[in-house]
DNA sequence: CTGAAAGCGCTTACAG
DNA sequence: CTGAAAGCGCTTACAG
């Protein structure tokens, strides 16, 4: 069986093969009625514009490409936030007729060479290169090209970023935690300028302890990576040394999962001895026992921002980075002090 | 700034456009000297192949479909199993100089006709369709079609699947437990006609259970999908048939982490008071407390042949159904009845 | 080993 | 509203 073409099509029709292409793309120069009759011959015979032709002529791939992080290559371990949001990226997509080309590796100079010049995409995402703030800052590349990056927003930072307003996050989480009575606050994760948006989280916690005037204190605070073994471990750090604490606001719900898994065999009961907040809203924690008091980041609509801003950037237009508000979700782990 | 072509290069390497095509396919017509200078060049100006007139040229798109089943549009809650296979299949692809298009929905005729006639992909991945084998059955496109399929196989069912050797996994699972002297073994999981996969698993537990000697009483079976919401669930209804059983072999990995949680929460120790296995050896169940017996389905060995025999059946070769023999992986969730 | 030429299947001015 | 024609940037027989 041989490959139908628009010329097929158009012989079936008694068009020409132009009128053809132009009834498949909707436009609205061509008589209606013709139109319905040809989209009706294409489909009964399968027919689908061929699109390597199209692009080819038209110059545009209606693909973006989508680069997750892969810190090894054995790693399958993708935190289920960036499985959210690659869900949730491929969907906005396609509700905008683009496909999307998926690969996971370290990102190179090459990489989106290829990708841009060959034709293969329009533009990128890039996802989960938190911890590599500073090898995007060297890729001056990353400045004309259409690459769009999850992660923090730096002030005067080349390239485009769109990410979750993290100092707000931390401040909507510590301030729940006060509003039900707690004082000492504990804070999970990784304050190191490695992690800049853990950094935020950090620093609106700080932000709301500082409204309510009550002093950090150094040894309620413990490194975590967005990790439950790393949470499970950190926690268990921080009962060790043996300071008190009523409340833990942890900068990821994988770390929370592991610190609550700690503090149960440590025979504490969350959320009646410690109350638990975790960051990022991933599905996994609205089934847990208790269910996890989160700040969510909106996956779904991060999604949708990231496709629209990449495609603005696409066609030429300038595009500013852009901070997606987090919401406190209200569980079952916390209680008042 | 202008887009370069293979003709700019053949300009500026002072030889004709089919030689600097040649050279680029690494063709061993073109001299190897002109053809190392013909690459350096191409480098230096950033040159890439356009990949639409390439393929359209060719023919080929070097190109295979993902297409990962998602039974809701809100439910972004993958099995880490098949972020697994998605990782792998997309760096087994791309091993072989092929490129992933990622796309989450249902199966649609549409969508097939649409990926292969319209040249965008050369053959699909179906991923996560086990629960719709009645379905696959029905679409008798997808015998002609260059469809693969991550599912059971079963006997005269029409399309191509690779899978593994479920009721293998489920044999050795609990073969691991009657050599640790238990005898009262329950099972969860849904072992209905929807789940031919879990029924493998089932079948090869009851075929180790028969050759040990041992009637396998009903009321140890409780139904559980793969997640942890419903191994949770259904380990609590079988504490409540106050049956007695010393071990349990779970269908799912995520199954088994719900039944964990719920065994501890009725004062139930693992493996102290009851031995847990898993099956599919997701990343997170060896960072558990306990790390999770479990039956490995090795994914990235099974995303390499997934696109190889995809590959092969895009070539034009017949292909046949595969098994993966499934490996025990013993941690720390079995202890010595 | 190299080049001239045809042609893949479309989209899109251009003319009517 | 419709058609004839050019041309996107390659690959690949064909000829030498």
């Amino acid at each position: 069986m041989t490959k139908v073409t628009s010329l097929d099509i158009a012989d079936l029709a008694g068009v020409s093969q132009s009128t053809v292409s132009r009834a498949l793309r909707e436009s609205p120069l061509v008589n209606p009625q013709t139109r319905r009759r040809i989209q009706l011959i294409a489909r009964e015979h399968n027919y689908k514009v061929d699109i390597s032709a199209s692009n080819l002529r038209s110059k545009h791939s209606r693909t973006i490409a989508m680069l997750v992080h892969q810190e090894s290559e054995m790693d399958s371990d993708i935190n289920p936030f960036f499985v959210s949001m690659l869900a949730s990226i491929t969907r906005a997509a396609a509700a905008r007729n683009y496909d999307v080309l998926l690969s996971f590796q370290q990102l190179s100079e090459n990489w989106i060479v290829d990708y841009q010049n060959s034709n293969k995409a329009e533009g990128i995402i890039l996802l989960g290169y938190g911890g590599y703030t500073d090898y995007i800052r060297k890729a001056e590349l990353l400045d004309d090209a259409h690459v769009l990056t999850w992660g923090p927003v730096i002030e005067g930072q080349p390239g485009h970023f769109i990410g979750c307003d993290n100092r707000q996050g931390g401040y909507i989480a510590t301030r729940h935690l006060l509003s039900l009575g707690h004082r000492l606050i504990a804070f999970l994760g990784d304050i190191s300028d490695d992690c800049p948006e853990i950094q935020d989280r950090y620093f609106g916690y700080r932000k709301a302890l500082g409204e309510a005037g009550i002093r950090q204190d150094e040894a309620l605070q413990a490194p975590a990576t967005p990790a439950e073994r790393s949470g499970y471990l950190a926690a268990q750090e921080l009962l060790s040394r043996d300071v008190e604490f009523s409340a833990v606001f942890c900068s990821s719900d994988l770390s929370a999962l592991g610190a609550v898994k700690a503090f149960r065999e440590g025979k504490l009961s969350v959320p009646a001895d410690i109350s638990v907040v975790g960051f990022d809203d991933i599905p996994a924690v609205s089934y847990t026992t208790p269910a996890l008091t989160t700040v969510r980041q909106n996956t779904a609509k991060a999604g949708e921002i990231m496709v629209d801003v990449l495609l603005r950037l696409v066609n030429g237009h300038t595009v500013q980075s852009q901070l997606i508000e987090p919401e406190l979700t209200i569980r079952a782990s916390c209680r008042p002090y």
